[in-house]
DNA sequence: GCTTTTTCTGACCGTATGGTCAAGAAAAGA
DNA sequence: TCTTTTCTTGACCATACGGTCAGAAAAAGC
């Protein structure tokens, strides 16, 4: 009757099943940072049992890289809006969007991130220094352009990633904290629009970017 | 002979222990998270005995509480410049520069802090809800002034707030990140003083800060 | 000096955790 | 249908961890 009670194929179910297991890793790792979580509590958050997680996953800090990898993918794709921008109003308005957006869909995933990086990047150091370097000269060049074409200020284009990363991050895995200054409720998704805008129209405004002419 | 080899008197054995334990306790939660510190690697660090910590610390999470309220009375003691300033740009770049001080000297606090927000606030929980609410609304009414006065753009005191916290934060928090992005190395002084000015620029002139006339 | 109080510490304990394993169930292939 | 491969899982193990304790050492009080 249902698809679910049809038999699954080995593809569909070992697919289904390390979904399963990365998401609930993921939420764990992040509530309860690598040394808190217990694959017991993965287990019984995927529903299944724990014994199945270590067919899956020879080991929790295996599963734990996965988790990371699959984020740091997300962190890099974010920015692909910021190259074929004409400028800065475009390209940072619309990586802040991204960004913000993450942030409010994927809480769970900052957090892993902010985690990891907190702890001096145990798993991931290799790509910090390797991909990360390179992708955040990418970004660097084309602020540089955007500055050398009068489009912004001549801004030392190292901080404004650092104050766009932090500030939209910072919505994630600050998120309770702004849960609790908001008499206890989640932002609302007017407060999110009034969220990304005020980021927007500080940094912009801040940064002295000139709006590209119209076509 | 020397200070240390002459007999300390009860009171400064538990001063000077407590304190000991406390610092070494900052260090290992900050690098390994609640869960991942061990009571041993905080023995280890301040050089003591693990049954000694048990001696002055009944349990983990009560050293673990210790050290983030006092991480949390920095914080709110950062703000006491905000209120005397006579506008934004003495007010808010006062703020930032001490933000900025506490995330370089004191990184190891800022990431305990980090972490305990990040997983919901097990600990301090009543303490968001109560002092760091009226705090905030303070500085937010501050801030409601300025505007009023006409010293800066009218922009949600909230979101500024967030930014502020983000951005200052994350020099410490991420500190590893910028490290890595540095060329492995640490910030140099200079370094420190372009990031302060870069988000002083920014934020300040994000904000249509307007410099208070000349006494 | 003698007693009391506080500090120190090695040895120990119960438990929780990451990980293993063997045997069975289920799908795939022949 | 029979065989092979993959998947599932309860029971088990070794270890590491938070925490305890009893007794020694050291100050403080008298």
């Amino acid at each position: 009757m249902t698809a679910s009670s049809r038999p699954l194929s080995r593809k569909d179910i070992r697919r289904e099943n390390e979904r399963l297991i990365l998401d609930a890793a993921e939420k764990v790792f992040a509530e309860a940072g690598f040394g808190g979580a217990t694959m017991q509590l993965i287990a019984d958050m995927a529903g299944l049992p724990k014994a199945n997680l270590h067919y899956y996953f020879p080991t929790k800090e295996s599963l734990y890289r996965q988790v990371v990898q699959a984020i740091f993918q997300d962190w890099l794709k974010a920015a692909d809006i910021f190259d074929d921008a004409p400028g800065p109003v475009e390209g940072i308005g619309a990586y802040i969007d991204a960004k913000m957006e993450i942030s409010r869909r994927h809480p769970a995933g900052s957090k892993v991130w902010a985690s990891e990086v907190m702890h001096r990047a145990p798993v991931i150091q290799d790509y910090l220094e390797t991909t990360l370097v390179e992708w955040t000269e990418g970004r660097m060049s084309v602020i540089r352009r955007w500055i050398a074409e009068g489009k912004m200020d001549e801004i030392d284009p190292r901080h404004l990633l650092y104050m766009l990363w932090a500030t939209t991050q910072h919505y994630a895995d600050f998120g309770h904290q702004i849960e609790t200054l908001n008499g206890g409720q989640p932002l609302s998704d007017a407060q999110w629009v009034a969220a990304k805008g005020a980021v927007k129209r500080i940094i912009l405004k801040g940064i002295g970017a000139q709006p590209s002419p119209a076509a």
